[in-house]
DNA sequence: GCCCAGCTTGTAAACGATTACATTTTTCCG
DNA sequence: CGGAAAAATGTAATCGTTTACAAGCTGGGC
């Protein structure tokens, strides 16, 4: 940033008006004669003025900036709902900060900090774990931004949130293998105190009684999201004496690991066991086999929940907001099919 | 953001002394006497103040902020460098904007703005397409911002860059798969256009030459690192006579997408030909067959990248700057074999 | 006792915009 | 043409810091 870049001064002082005036014709041009606002505009582009944000966001005590914290950035879940989200702030010229909830402690300080020393206006929250209290204040100070809770909820808070429909997802998933004539359908949940776990895990209780299913507890492995976790669970899977015909996973990536691992023992997909995922990350339709999955809207998810902290910074009210629940849809590919004895 | 917060002044008067010293207290602590420097720690911590940040950038006209460009947010490959850029900036107190350059007009513009609006003190660039003179400056003002490219650099600027030795990666996956007795190895380009394309080309040139084996033109598929690019590689692949028995595809993706088509067709990986990719993406070991890859550091290409950032922000040389070229690893998983025949 | 150096601290001017309020100019109507 | 309302413009305060400069204080050497 070099110091010599124009300012309003000498914009002001090119056109022979005052500040007052130049801001006026820029920000407010029908505040102003139709001739002087030509005069300034010209006076302008030949300074090459760009008003200096930081000083209008002080004077109006804003940011003119949104947060995004995601727990994990490297899953590309994210990715399509983060393109989401600047489809709505950059078009209003609000800058996206994004940030990851991992969190050590200093991590943490860090976000609290952002709102406390004005840095943002407002945070789309995508980690239901987070304490929200941390972004709610910092110490006595009376600073506060809205907050905007989006796939992942806080049954302790009250911030407005957009959610997709997690149970009936669920519930589609489970009737889907049900229809192929699977009947020990088993379930890899997400991690631990997750509300998506939850839920979802709830749907796919609701799914089994829907299609006159016996719940079993030891069809349910626990998993994490993660490639990893399913990895594991497919250890598991392959240690049990009675098996699942069927899985359903509490994500893409959680399906992808359990494959893999099936696939190095030569179990195969869907012939030996389907697989059924949630997400719709972009790669599961080039997996081998082809993902079958419960899509989620992504990029709406993103333009919703920043829609929704635009009405909060303006000063709507955040008990009026409705909390929008987005839908899922099925997507058949290549994961499912009937049981192998059917 | 509530203006009741309380500013430096409400600190200076609950602790009696002048904002000034309340100021040096904080940033410069041993220019103020013990005795008020803990006086106005009380009175900090009493009031719970915490600096404005928009003030104090105006003040010492800077942003405190980057902004990384980016061709394709959703490409999984850039989760862990923006998380290396993250453990450098967040413990500095530097946010990180990220953004895409999928740009229309409009989204270039906001770019340009940026940095002549002074919201942001310097840039890191994945994209080596994009016009950087879009963001050395801004019409006639001054102003500009050090950048720092990353993986794809442009022959047509200086800026400095770090990079990864593709052309040497190419060269080991080359050999790796010659040393496993391939004769016929194809490859899969990246974009059109793109330096990473070249040199991951010439890589593969070298690396049959070193191996003694014949360039084909026909051996060589236009791709664009994509998924979907991938697949159509495989539908070319699938109607040559006579077909390589090795591929080297110049991204992961786009060897799934190779892999993903080739599978449907009963055409087996590696049994049937061998693939291997570059990048090693998350997902990549956990694919079916887990890929044999080129690994790039990418925690590490954002640290670096990050790290140099930072020097030229605080006033190092541009052309006094060493361009880091950093080593890649052969990956070996399951993916690549002997050839059919052999 | 005096003077000077070195700490501390305070005063006030930046930083670069917006905007309340005051002032000037124009418009318009009787 | 007079005068009031409306429109256009200017003046200067303001946002909340940092920091150049000035000033006050302390203590040591002579």
């Amino acid at each position: 940033m070099r110091s010599d870049a124009p300012t309003i001064q000498d914009v002001a002082r090119e056109a022979g008006v005052s500040t007052a005036t130049v801001s006026r014709a820029l920000s407010a041009p029908e505040r102003v004669s139709e001739k002087t606002r030509t005069i300034v505009l010209d006076a302008v582009s030949k300074t090459g003025y760009v008003a200096n944000e930081t000083a209008r966001n002080l004077r109006q005590q804003r940011a003119n900036s949104i947060c995004v914290i995601a727990p994990d950035l490297s899953n590309p879940f994210f990715s399509f709902i983060i393109s989401g989200i600047e489809q709505i702030c950059g078009p209003r010229g609000y800058g996206v900060f994004v940030t990851e909830s991992g969190l050590n402690q200093n991590e943490k300080d860090g976000l609290a900090n952002m709102i406390a020393s004005a840095r943002v206006d407002g945070f789309i929250l995508f980690d239901g774990n987070l304490d929200q209290s941390l972004l709610r204040s910092r110490g006595g100070n009376g600073r506060s931004a809205p907050i905007v809770a989006a796939c992942e909820w806080s049954d302790a808070s009250e911030s407005p949130s957009v959610t997709v429909d997690n149970i009936g997802g669920a519930i589609q998933a489970i009737q889907h293998l049900a229809a192929l004539g699977h009947t020990k359908i088993g379930h890899i949940t997400g991690p631990k105190g997750n509300v998506l776990t939850e839920a979802r895990l709830r749907g796919y209780q609701k799914g089994l009684d829907s299609c006159g299913l016996a719940f079993r507890d030891d069809f349910v492995l626990e998993g994490g999201f993660s490639l990893e976790s399913g990895h594991a669970a497919a250890e598991k899977w392959l240690s049990m004496q009675d098996r699942p015909t069927a899985m359903f996973c509490a994500s893409d990536r959680e399906a992808f690991g359990f494959i893999s691992r099936l696939s190095k023992e030569g179990v195969r997909v869907p012939d030996d066991v389907s697989v059924i995922g949630f997400d719709d990350i972009e790669v599961s339709g080039y997996f081998v086999p082809a993902l079958t999955t419960i899509k989620q809207p992504r990029v709406e998810i993103g333009r919703v929940a920043a829609q929704m902290l635009f009405d909060l910074i303006q000063g709507a009210p955040e008990d009026g907001a409705a909390n929008p629940r987005l839908d899922v849809t099925l997507v058949e590919r290549d994961s499912t099919a009937p049981p192998p004895s059917a």
